[in-house]
DNA sequence: TCAGGGTCTGACCGATCGGTCAGGCATGCT
DNA sequence: AGCATGCCTGACCGATCGGTCAGACCCTGA
């Protein structure tokens, strides 16, 4: 039974894909996705140097819109900085769900592979951002809780489609959003903190 | 080095919950633990019969808490059932900020073992008292993204006091939720499209 | 003094993990 | 025909996991 060139190599990311979302990277071996290819583990291991490379491949697309939202948000502040912040994300988390649900839970460990080394950093700038770059408790707090459900829920609801749940999670995301510029006692000079 | 009567059986506990919390509960290993406490990992065996039950004993304060929310929900509706699903869970989400980090991701696993057996019901009962028990999608999620936001966040801000953080997340709930008896836009006859 | 029970341990078990390696097999170029 | 290359595999490795077990140690009460 040979297959054509390279098939293989997408059918195992498309197995990883299905096995992480259902049982998290570390809960899936690499037999598990050896298995449901129908290939030996050994063959796994021939088309990607090891397990983190392969969730780093199948990691990249969404990554790569991450960091392009990273890029937009350079020099927004105030509301402005959390309009860009919940529509940068609403729409990373909706199109890559399935990529984010592989995550849950396991960013902590995750993120000290070399592959991950600035997420944590841009996740940070994000949740900066989405709180208008306040720092009262209240915003800060907000932006975390938002960021987070999001990350944890959207992966849950396979059934709705795309646009549906974009403007649903949009809606919601400016609902509770701690309101920045409005009547706030105004910030004197230092508003952002970092270059 | 003799201890004091069931001093190691707390110590356990204890060295379990720093470390459940830091790792998550399949990343931290009875040797682990052991080695925190400073005993052999079969000490740790013996005081309790399996890892399960280790995890188990940690969290039952939490879960009875979990139930009697889960019993003051009963009968309530609309926007009464969300007012009650706000107040018991931000109160327990910061009372157990601790415990609830331990499931952090690692929910789905665990809630199949036979201890956390009817946690899943408990929260999907949870999840629908603060929709308003609507079906409407916005509602749904809404109150998906608010729960998993909570449970996911109230872990990191180990720095805020219990007070400050639950009054910060109930207004932040009761600004996100969906409004479900208010002013709705009268819905002619389908403006909703699933059953 | 001795028996018995609570506490604790090192040694060990089978299972599974990620990963390595030599070699088999088909194909295509020279 | 001979050789190189790409793809794939079974067998194997060391490490670690949760869990078992026989026995050592200590305290207490008869």
């Amino acid at each position: 039974m040979v297959r054509a060139v390279s098939d293989t190599h997408g059918e195992i990311l498309a197995a990883a894909a299905r096995q992480f979302t259902v049982s998290g990277y570390r809960g899936t071996s690499l037999q598990d996705i050896a298995r449901e290819v129908g290939c030996s583990k050994a063959t796994v291991l021939y088309h990607f140097a090891n397990k983190e490379a392969l969730l780093a491949e199948l990691m990249a697309p969404a990554i790569g819109v991450l960091r392009d939202l990273d890029d937009r948000l350079t020099g927004q502040t105030g509301s402005a900085a959390q309009e860009v912040a919940a529509q940068g994300f609403v729409d990373l988390a909706v199109r890559f769900r399935r990529e984010i649900a592989v995550l849950r839970g396991e960013f902590p460990e995750l993120l000290c592979q070399p592959a991950f080394a600035h997420i944590q950093q841009i996740s940070d700038r994000l949740r900066d951002a989405l709180a208008g770059h306040s720092d009262r408790p209240g915003a800060r707090i907000a932006a975390l809780v938002l960021l987070a459900g999001i990350s944890e829920a959207c992966g849950e609801f396979t059934d709705i489609p795309d646009d549906e749940l974009r403007s649903a999670l949009l809606t919601l995301v400016r609902r509770a959003v701690e309101p920045v510029d409005a009547p706030l006692p105004q910030p004197p000079t230092t508003e952002d903190k970092d270059s």
